[in-house]
DNA sequence: ATTGACATTAACGTTAACGTTAATCTATAA
DNA sequence: TTATAGATTAACGTTAACGTTAATGTCAAT
C-alpha cells in the first residue's frame, strides 16, 4: 500500500495527475486512511503505469484511455454477475479488432518515418565527410573558446 | 500550385491550421497570388503531408516537429553555403540517433500494448462462447425493440 | 455594378491536461 | 503542545492547437 507522494515516484505521474485521472473516472478511487489519504495498492499502481505508458509512448488521449478502461472493466467483472450481453461483447470484441489494426497501421508509419530519418543521417553523415577534408580551418575554428 | 482550400482536401488539415502553422514558422510562408492568396507547391504539401502523419500517427507536437523541420532545412541548404560546422552536423547526427532509437523504443511499446489488446480480445471472446448457450434468453430479449 | 464564391487578417473563444496557490486538516516527533 | 511535514479540497491560472467570428478584399460571371 502507497500514499500519494510514493505513487508519484513509482510512476512519473505528478499528485495533481494522480488526482485529476481520479476526477475525472480514468480510475477508479482507491482506498483511505482514517486521517483521509489516498492509498494505492500494488494492482493500482501497476494501472497507472500502463496508462502514463499508453500515454506518453502511444499518444492516446485521456478519454481514449477511458474508453479502454471502462472497457477492461467491463471484462474484469463479468463472470459472475454476468451482465454483458451478446451484442456488448461482440461491440467490445469489434473495437478491439480496431484498435489492434489502428497500432499495426502506426507501427508501419514509424516505421516509414524511421526511414526518413536514417535518409537525413545520410545526408548529414556525406557532408561530414566532405567537410572533414575541404573545412579543417573551419574544425579549428569551432574548437576556439571565445568568452564573451 | 493549389490554393488553401485544395490544400485541405489534400492533407486532411484545416485553413486554420495551415496559417497557423506558418505563423509559428512549421512552414514557410507560401507564394502568393496577385489578390494576396496563398499558393501552395506540390513540394510543399508533400511536406504538409508528412506534418500532418507525424503528428497525428506519432504524436509528435509541433515543437518538436519545428525542431525536425528546422533540421531539414539546414541539411537541405547545405552543399553550396557550406553554412554548417562539423560540430553542428555532429549535433544533427546525434539527435537524429536519438530518435531513430525512440521511434524502436516506441514501436516495441506498441507490440506490448497490442499484445495485451489481443488478450483481451481473447477473455471477450471466452465470455461469448460462455453466453452463447447459456444466455439464448439474454440474446433474444437483446433483439426485442423497445420504444420509449 | 452587383452578386457570389473564394480569399485575407485580427482578435477573441475553447478544450484538454494539468500547474499553482490558498486555506485547511492530521499525524507524529520533540 | 507546538511545530513540522505530510495530506486534503477548491478554485483560479496556463499552454497548445486550433475554432469561430467579424470585418474586409478580390475576381469572375451575370
Amino acid at each position: 500500500m502507497y500514499l500519494i507522494d510514493d505513487v508519484t515516484k513509482m510512476t512519473g505521474l505528478t499528485k495533481r495527475a494522480l488526482r485529476y485521472y481520479e476526477e475525472i473516472g480514468l480510475i477508479l478511487p482507491p482506498q483511505r486512511t482514517k486521517g483521509n489519504a489516498r492509498i494505492y495498492s500494488e494492482e493500482e499502481v501497476k494501472e497507472l503505469r500502463k496508462v502514463a505508458e499508453a500515454k506518453e509512448v502511444l499518444g492516446f488521449s485521456l478519454q481514449e484511455l477511458q474508453q479502454f478502461m471502462s472497457l477492461k472493466r467491463m471484462i474484469e467483472e463479468r463472470s459472475e454477475r454476468q451482465g454483458l450481453s451478446v451484442k456488448e461483447i461482440t461491440q467490445i470484441e469489434d473495437l478491439l479488432e480496431n484498435q489492434i489494426k489502428m497500432i499495426d497501421f502506426k507501427v508501419v508509419k514509424m516505421q516509414a518515418f524511421k526511414t526518413e530519418l536514417k535518409k537525413m543521417r545520410e545526408s548529414a553523415m556525406a557532408i561530414h565527410e566532405k567537410t572533414k577534408t575541404k573545412g579543417e580551418m573551419k574544425e579549428w575554428k569551432d574548437s576556439i573558446q571565445i568568452t564573451d
